[in-house]
DNA sequence: CCCATTCTCTGACTAAAGTCAGAGAATGGC
DNA sequence: GCCATTCTCTGACTTTAGTCAGAGAATGGG
């Protein structure tokens, strides 16, 4: 994809007004008393407290550091650092009641902060900033989740199954049983008969889909989920494209799905994604539509169909 | 004005993920090879050259860490500090061959950077994305501007006063000819008859509204006028809502101006602002409109109608 | 029970970023 | 020509934010 100049250029304004103005601000509200090392680690501690290697993994930090911090919190009495009973060597930081009252502090400074950059603005002006901050943080988001191939006995892909079922459960008329849904077998979404891609922002996984790839059958897309707080990120729709892609790649011509009536915002993704509803291809107890697209290979890019490029963010994608 | 929980609650999450996507690309792409602090100062020095007391302010360092960081610069051969012919306490860092060659690789990996954000997404997306980055700027900006009381014979003050002559001589049919105009004396926008404002952005003039306030007479807005870099921030209406209320301190419970067919967009804001069109007040004779708004005191907010919020940031607002 | 591995911690460093107190040159107003 | 002021610079510090190498405790698999 070719990269327009003028965009270039207008990220980098907003990069450059964005980091002088709530850095200055930063730096005045949250930057006394206590060096911001010390204040992410505090807050990233959170109230029901955390394991030192998950801290080090969140903050991208050395464990030397990360210890060093954490006793300097101790001493002053914010944070008691204990070894977890069921593995004593990971330890647990937690805060004290202290603790927790200088969290409260940098939580309100926060606060004050986020008001300070609406302050000078009109009730007009601060509606428009805040509705174009919350597509800026969801889109910069949504480019930050990764798409991995993983084996379906995965932590994160059981996560996301089990996730899936209960979901299903929920939302179908007739509640959702796996095992009396078709492809009982997760040995089908795992090499060489198909693959399962999760889908993780920061580390989390947030979402999974299964191709399975029947020999000289065309290939089928199964188990597609998205967590609730990450949809509206145009997940569902990456996924559609990435299968897409690897079913070429495996040589497939055909891609198909079937999906249950009650996934409406899915049955509007598999059309706007060009699939075409058609007669049942199995005896799937949970389907009630079947969609089926023919696909020539690796596409240039997923948005070309402009008219698309709405619906493409609508909420809840399953199959 | 009250502060929405809900809007600080967006405002917190979009600091959050700009600074982390952001501050993340941001080491990885800037932060090699040099400090940042003497990246940060090698870029400010800026392809002309500039003031060592400019360079200090701007980046809002001690001067003798500048110094420092100057020397450090100069010993790389990048940059050459030379005393300034006119004061030859202010010294001037200008940037040598090398320095420049070392700016445009900074320049370089800015842009990478930038694309990187973008790179993720499909082409829909960078078009939501670029735009709303484009509205948080735009707003941030006008937040940062400040409207200040001065004298108008401040270098500010004058310098808005030369660009609005100029910019009325080139706009209007007849040109413009500050002497032949009513008000030649800027006496009368000073107190006691008057007042003027100017408006800053980053400590440089963007701005300027000036207001009469004739004793027992309605008060009266004159030489109004923002940079065309600084329109499209919402300034007329913010000039005329602080106009607004210090006639109404002063005692005044009418506003008036007059304004040439030429300024189209200025006509559209007074309308906007709540000002009715009246017969000729005066002989000004550059004038075709004559406006009129009756003042209560001050506003609670100058976006209560919102059906006007669009043309708050409508292009060109002078009177 | 052994041994490789995992996890956290300590000690010994380093670089960056900045602060503070003055020194010394130049300027402008009187 | 004097003197207060402005501007930059130097030297002597400090704090923050790390990095790196290993030590020592705990765990899990065989």
């Amino acid at each position: 994809m070719t990269t327009d100049p003028a965009q270039i250029d207008q990220v980098r304004r907003f990069n450059r007004t964005v980091t002088e103005r709530v850095g200055v601000l930063h730096d005045h509200y949250l930057g006394r008393d206590r060096p911001i090392g010390e204040a992410r680690l505090l807050w990233e501690i959170g109230e029901d407290g955390r394991d030192v290697r998950r801290l080090r993994e969140r903050l991208g930090l050395d464990s030397g550091y990360v210890s060093r911090l954490l006793r300097s919190l101790e001493a002053e009495g914010l944070v008691k650092v204990e070894p977890q009973p069921r593995d004593r060597r990971v330890r647990t930081a937690r805060l004290t009641a202290a603790g927790r009252a200088e969290r409260a502090v940098l939580d309100g400074r926060s606060d004050e902060l986020a008001g300070s950059l609406l302050a000078p603005l009109n009730t007009a002006q601060r509606a428009r900033l805040v509705a174009a901050m919350a597509e800026v943080d969801r889109l910069l988001t949504a480019a930050t989740v990764t798409l991995d191939a993983v084996d379906p006995d995965h932590p994160d892909a059981r996560h996301c199954l089990r996730s899936y079922s209960t979901e299903l459960q929920e939302r179908f008329d007739t509640g959702f049983d796996a095992a009396r849904s078709l492809l009982p077998d997760p040995g089908e979404l795992r090499p060489p008969h198909g693959l399962f891609l999760v889908a993780r922002l920061h580390g989390e996984p947030v979402g999974c889909a299964g191709l399975k790839l029947p020999p000289g059958a065309p290939a089928e897309i199964k188990r597609m989920w998205v967590a609730p707080h990450a949809r509206r990120l145009g997940l569902g729709r990456r996924f559609l494209t990435e299968l897409e892609e690897r079913a070429a790649r495996h040589g497939r011509d055909v891609l198909r799905l079937d999906t249950n009536k009650a996934l409406d915002a899915a049955l509007g993704l598999y059309r706007s994604a060009g699939f075409q509803e058609v007669a049942a291809f199995n005896d799937e107890p949970y389907a009630h539509h079947w969609f089926e697209k023919r696909i020539t290979g690796p596409l240039p890019d997923s948005a070309e169909s402009p008219e698309s490029a709405e619906s493409a963010e609508s909420e809840v994608p399953w199959a």
